[in-house]
DNA sequence: CTCGGCCGTGCAAGCGCTTGCGTGAACGCC
DNA sequence: GGCGTTCACGCAAGCGCTTGCACGGCCGAG
């Protein structure tokens, strides 16, 4: 901090000639003041470039007016789009958010859980929570509300519906002739988690291939470096059940798995077709364009902090948090094709 | 809030038998204690589950422990790289981030930068700052370090040299033959800026197209839309000087650019050259891989965060904060060719 | 003209922590 | 064995703000 001296309150409330408790009011518009006595301490905070100090307030109100945001993977664009949905939706209502990039990373994600704790935030956003179910237990007990995007499974209750998406893409493949199948996740490799959204995706794939009397196998497989692509799908293609059709889990997991099929010197959709979690901006413009599963994040973001907003008592636009989200869809491009 | 009551350092404190200042030293290992004080505090903290508060210790010891991160768009991954190289290196040295997506939107951003004022950031790190250079001030004046990414050129005795990089790529698109080129950059349409990074890219196109004795067109295309980018690719290409090398300013500005060349049915690189800024990691995985201008995002995060510890007092990594970063790279893969 | 009520403001006690100063006990020294 | 040191800790005064309460002045009603 070196030399820097911050103008307080008191230094406003001298400055208009009223006692720092004016200052105060006007500050959070609660009492009635005089138009006279507000301007003048409004002229005073404008010359003075007076800016509250955050943790001053925080502490003798007892309200941060914050909530944390935790991303497993900032990296992954679709995560962004949740993000700005959550911030619009909170900062209507005046609160801030803390983001932090988990990193994919249990140890980061538990140490800024913990500032989060000693933030004193209001509220707390999570997604993929299944890998910290137990590091989200201090807020619980703490009283502070969590909304996890992860639990949102229509048999919940929640207002999310992921399954429509993968079905429809799944029918086609299966429609199409394709037997064998491999879903690349982005996952740790020595760390293996499977998250409720994942098994939700292998029952409706299991779904889809029941009705087609297929019985061919669903590879799935964990990719922590993206350098491990290619030497996968290489041996998965020399073996028994040599998937047809490679789906990309998310985002992240595209470029890689394109960068191994072009790297294994295959056609798409001739030699293998592909389908994407998730209509990155990237996935039309590509060559092919890639057929997409695309899921609203933005909205789902929105959802959620209207949720949060409720729990903590906020009458936020109770439309928007009960609605129920849009289910995701497939989008045919150019990426699948008869194996 | 609502019911939440947060354990105090005062409770630890009862708990242990011991004065709250004792439980202060520990809790910042300042002091002496005796061992067996300290574990009994130590014990007390974790049955309690005791955080501190981040708001009553920066009131009480004026600091903060954080700096602000300004990001321009979150929505850009090299940026997210970026991020990743400061956060390690502050978090080395007990500092937390709080990030904040600018979303291109200089109000947005107006507001974040007034939020860490109120956050008492102690230090501040922000990217394609000429945006704002009015909105720094108030950080300048109070003594908060502001760290731009933007000023970082070689004749400032800054550590970024970006120059080589499209040197590099320019000699070898006008070595191959082309003469007019076009740059797709991402700005808001109506109020386009042009950042002096811009300008240094400028500067370096004219400096090749020179040195091979070309008197082509460079067009400069600000696209805010990513809608608008192949109306505007199909009227350059239908009027004089059409471009037959087009250039992506950056990784948002890709798909969108690749996108548009799609829909107008050009083949890439027989109908038109492309060059990237940034190795997305989508660029290898493109057909044809994409020659694309890299540059380390992440060590550049690391050497602002180092400058901004020296510049707090905290003695850092003094080499890091020292070096030079590495110039950017032209990496010709296979999207540029003879028009 | 008196009085209850409200309005606008001042007063002061904290919020949970840090930190300079003070003090008793244990220690080493001559 | 007395005395100065050091050690480990207690004490209390804040940090910059909020907020319940008090209080004087003005109003309208009786």
């Amino acid at each position: 901090m070196a030399e820097t001296h911050h103008v307080t309150l008191a230094d406003v409330a001298r400055a208009a000639g009223v006692n720092p408790s004016t200052v105060s009011r006007v500050l959070n518009g609660r009492a009635p003041v005089r138009p006279d006595t507000r301007a003048r301490i409004e002229a005073a905070t404008r010359r003075l470039r007076y800016h509250p100090s955050r943790s001053a307030r925080s502490l003798a109100s007892a309200r941060t007016w914050t909530v944390g945001v935790l991303l497993p993977d900032l990296a992954n664009l679709m995560h962004t789009e949740f993000l700005r949905g959550a911030q619009r939706t909170l900062q209507a209502r005046n609160f801030s958010l803390f983001i932090c990039d988990g990193q994919l990373d249990p140890a980061v994600q538990e140490a800024e859980l913990t500032r989060f704790l000693e933030l004193r935030v209001e509220g707390l956003i999570v997604t993929r929570s299944f890998t910290l179910t137990g590091l989200l237990e201090p807020f619980v007990e703490a009283g502070i509300p969590v909304e996890p995007a992860e639990l949102f499974e229509p048999d919940e209750g929640g207002p999310r519906d992921r399954r429509a998406g993968s079905l429809a893409a799944f029918r086609h493949l299966y429609a199409l002739g394709h037997r064998d199948v491999a879903v690349f996740v982005h996952e740790r490799a020595d760390a293996p988690v499977r998250s409720r959204e994942m098994r939700s995706r292998l029952e409706s794939i299991a779904r889809a291939r029941d009705e087609h009397g297929v019985r061919g196998a669903v590879h799935v497989v964990p990719i922590g470096d993206p350098a491990d692509c290619a030497p996968r799908l290489r041996a998965l293609l020399a073996g028994d059940d040599a998937p047809t059709a490679l789906i990309a889990g998310n985002d992240w997991m595209t470029a890689p798995l394109l960068g191994a099929v072009q790297e294994l010197g295959l056609a798409i959709p001739e030699d293998v077709s592909i389908v994407a979690y998730g209509d990155s901006r990237w996935a039309a413009a590509y060559r092919p364009p890639l057929s997409v599963i695309r899921y609203d994040y933005h909205e789902e973001g929105e959802t959620l902090a209207s949720r949060l907003l409720v729990r903590l008592g906020e009458a936020a636009d109770a439309a928007a948090s009960a609605r129920g989200l849009v289910p995701d869809e497939f989008l045919e491009r150019g990426s699948t094709a008869v194996p």
